[in-house]
This record gives structure tokens, C-alpha cells and sequence, in this order.
DNA sequence: TCACCGTGTTAGGTTCCCCAAAAATGTTTA
DNA sequence: TAAACATTTTTGGGGAACCTAACACGGTGA
């Protein structure tokens, strides 16, 4: 039952707060910003907006967590950011960073019907004609050359 | 020489501005704010900062047209909605309603790369392995139902 | 211990995009 | 043609997200 709306902006700080946890152990305001691309100051904006809605654990100047209910909207944010990103470049073929740009815009409206079509088409063709998949990529690769 | 930033909402204004002037044949601040889905005043607005970046042909009470810069980003954006409407329905299966949604989301964020390349891979897969398609297709329409 | 410095926070302000209410203009009809 | 109706515009205001400048905190080295 979730009531409460996340802009597309709080899923990308989830997400940011999801990673710094996982990769770094602790989350800090320092490397939200770095990482977000914005000032310090923003952040603690964000931050007291996400703790209101119960997405993080907040109090100023105490370390920074998500709750149960931020980590897993961050969770889902994620998953998807990684589908798709796979999708660009292991079926489309496009350069890492190119992918990484695109997935990061897309996963946050991309709707779940969507999500599980690509999930299903990528694992298709795979099976299907993985042959005809390779010459694809390879072709794209070598034009890049 | 583009110097000027177009923000995604002022590109879906253009866009609903090109696509009536296509189907209608004039454009009126009642039928952009319907199809935007917002209050007249907004779209007030906007025409205003459009017509300030040379993007619109706006005097208040008189017609409203797109200038030749503005159509040429009106155009952009609508050919990117087509193909990636298509890329959703003819390549994923993806609904209509659905593919129509996430098209119009992307197509703002999209980097050319990724529109070629799905243009191409389209293209590809569709003479490289159609039957393929059709079945993958002829599943999802089938657990449709 | 305390001054310093990096980090975090507050205050105040900007831009963008939206709205409701009311005023102005344009159009249609009696 | 003038009233009634539809459409557009202005006015005034709000929320989201960002910023700079200044201030507060807290760990560290002298």
C-alpha cells in the first residue's frame, strides 16, 4: 500500500543512498552530492523530504540509512537501471556509456509491462538466434572501428 | 547553431503544437492545454517563453504558429516518439497504450545513438530473422488473452 | 585542550512549471 | 447590435529542486 508518490528526482537519490551503502558502507552527504552532481545543500533538502516520507533515517549530523521502505523502492529502481542497461548493450549493442545515460533517464518511467517484455525478448532471442545476435553486434562493433 | 536549451516540458509543448497544427490545421491554447493535460493559464505560459526563444509565433489573442526552428525540434522529437512507438509495439509487443506512454517519456532523454541503433536493429532483426519475431510475438499476444 | 578544517546545515533566493480566480477579448445568437 | 457564451489572458501564488553565502558541528593535530 503505497500511498505516498516519489518524484523521479527522490528515486535517484534512493538509488545514489542504495549504492553508497552497498559500495562504501556508509552514506554521506559529501558523496550524494558528488554523485548526484549537485551541492551539499540540495541534498539535505532531499534528505529531510525522504525522511518525512519515511524513505531514510535522518537526523542532522547522524548517519544516513534508508528504511525498509526506501530501500526496497531503491531496490526496484535498480533492478531496473540494470535490465536495461544489459538490454542497450548486450542486444542493442550500444557503448557502455551511451547505455548507462539512457537506463538511468528510462528506469525511472518506464512502465513494469515494459520492463518484463524486455526482460522476455532479450531472453528469446538469445535462445532463439543467438547467431543472428552475434553478427548484429558484430557489425555495429566494427563500424565503430 | 542551437545555443538555446529546450527543456523537455517546452519539447512536449512543441511537440503538441506541431501534431495539432498537423491534425487540425490550427492550434488553439484550449486543445494544447487538453491534450498536455493542464489549465489554460500554463499554457499561457509557455507560449510565452517559447515565443521569447523564437521557437513560436505568438501574439496574445491572435494565432499561434510554430516558427521553422521550432517545428525542426517539433519534428525531432515527434520522429523519435514514432520510432521508439513502433520499436515498443512491433519488436517487443509491447501494448499500445503502454508503448505510447514510455515512448513519450523517453524520447525526450534518448540520446541518438540509441535511436539509430534501435532504428538498425529493427531493421535487422525483422530481415534476419522474422519468423523468429512473429513467434515471440504470437506468445505475448496469446498470454494476453 | 583548543584551534582548525572538512563536512553538514540553515537562510534566503532563483527558475521552472503549475494552478484558481478574475479580467479581457472574441464569437455567436437573439 | 448587444447580450450571452467561449476562449484567452493577467494576477497572484505555490511547490519542487536547485544554488550561494554564511554558520554550526566535530574530529584531528599542535
Amino acid at each position: 500500500m503505497r500511498w505516498l508518490t516519489v518524484s523521479k528526482r527522490e528515486e535517484e537519490y534512493l538509488e545514489t543512498m542504495y549504492l553508497l551503502h552497498k559500495n562504501k558502507g556508509v552514506i554521506r552527504v559529501k558523496d550524494i552530492a558528488r554523485v548526484m552532481r549537485v551541492k551539499p545543500p540540495s541534498v539535505v533538502d532531499a534528505l529531510k523530504k525522504l525522511a518525512e516520507k519515511g524513505l531514510v533515517e535522518y537526523e542532522k549530523y547522524d548517519r544516513i540509512l534508508l528504511t525498509d521502505e526506501g530501500r526496497k523502492i531503491a531496490e526496484e529502481v535498480y533492478s531496473k537501471h540494470v535490465l536495461l542497461t544489459k538490454f542497450f548493450i548486450d542486444i542493442l549493442g550500444i557503448p557502455p556509456e551511451v547505455a548507462e545515460q539512457d537506463a538511468c533517464q528510462f528506469e525511472h518511467y518506464v512502465h513494469e509491462v515494459t520492463v518484463e517484455r524486455i526482460k522476455e525478448f532479450a531472453a528469446f532471442i538469445q535462445e532463439q538466434c543467438p547467431y543472428v545476435l552475434k553478427q548484429f553486434l558484430k557489425e555495429k562493433i566494427e563500424e565503430a572501428d
